[in-house]
DNA sequence: CGCGGAAACATACGATGTATGGAAGCTCAA
DNA sequence: TTGAGCTTCCATACATCGTATGTTTCCGCG
């Protein structure tokens, strides 16, 4: 099989998601593809490059509904978790993908339209609708990466009590419920930040 | 100048702050200290122990006054921005340390404990109170470090229309109106929170 | 003095990303 | 068919990294 550009990222997500991104190496892709390491630099030009491909194609997997007249709360809670089960298809990459240094999600990238999309229908100030669609999206994407990470679980998994060294709940629903819940509150405060918005006094004081 | 463990951190984070984390090499932070690379090994086990020392180092500087009696929503205020001085003094390695496999925040540092204190006292149901912490802590978290990153500034300073290549505003004030934002947004949804409890609607539905 | 352990150093190994240059195979004009 | 010019592939090599291993230097205490 000959090596194309698509091959090289689908075998670099095969071997990311098996060992995560930190045990990603040109030799072990080039072994991974039967190839000679060097020969991978015909069809990209370093690894940077490799880990850019892999996310603009995970990023290509996403998709979402566009539900025009649902309430503009359910659309934010269907986007959030299409987003949240694209990110457990493949978390090693997604976790290590959010937290870097060049953006994983472009501005012209579904989620960010539609989340833009969303929070102007909902009737957001047209001045900070980008302000809004930054603090809504960092902030799942901070309770998600997380998630990824495993420190959500530990954390929230954590009695009042400086407790002992038990507590080993297990990683399951539990996290599903901390999301929904963190959802929820973004989404309460989005509704009081309109009701301020609707009674005159705006954000800016 | 002896070597000692305490001035390997420092020196470290002085390397740190410069340049990053990434161009961290046990090599360079010798020769800072004018020792040889291996004489570092009789002081610190290893690399990551490096990294871990002044994860300590950095995390023992933090402090917060405890205003008991202020209303929760102003300690919440207080403790987050506290938090971001103190991850404005060390960017570069706040942003590395933050979204990272081991966490640089543990259960018994004081913004941990406080963060559950004040929600303890704002009256959030017990048996969540932890899945609460959880969320307040990952999703500031989150803003805080998009703002390091400088991914908030890039996102917040985009037209709703995609717009074309200018929108250069500078990465000044704006972040720290996105921030208050968040803030303001997140402890909105605390009150929605506490106000559907109240109404005996819990928020296990 | 000397001796025993800690600290410093020199050297070296394996792994990594990638520069460089040559070999092999394809396409197409003559 | 043949040869020229690409594109692709491969072998070798280099700089840099973390750190294992062994040796030397130094300092305090009998």
């Amino acid at each position: 099989m000959p090596l194309t550009e698509a091959g090289i990222y689908a075998a670099a997500l095969r071997l990311i998601d098996a060992d995560g991104v930190e045990a990603l190496t040109m030799r072990k892709l080039a072994t991974a593809l039967d190839a000679n390491p060097m020969s991978l630099y015909h069809h990209v030009p370093n690894k940077d490059a490799v880990l850019r491909g892999v996310a603009r194609m995970v990023g290509a997997q996403f998709r979402t509904v566009t539900l025009e007249d649902a309430p503009w709360q359910e659309r934010i809670r269907l986007l959030a978790t299409d987003f949240r089960t694209l990110a457990h298809r493949h978390p090693r990459f997604m976790g290590y993908s959010f937290s870097l240094q060049s953006d994983f999600i472009q501005p012209d990238d579904p989620f960010w339209s539609e989340l833009t999309a969303i929070l102007d229908a909902a009737g957001l100030p047209h001045p900070e609708l980008a302000h809004f669609t930054a603090l809504v999206g960092f902030a799942i994407n901070g309770v998600l990466t997380a998630e990824l990470t495993g420190a959500l679980h530990r954390w929230s998994s954590l009695n009042p009590a400086g407790l002992g060294e038990d507590g080993r709940t297990p990683p399951g629903p539990d996290d599903d419920r901390v999301f929904r819940l963190a959802l929820d509150t973004i989404i309460m405060g989005l509704e009081g930040q309109l009701a301020a918005v609707a009674e005159g006094r705006g954000a800016d004081h």
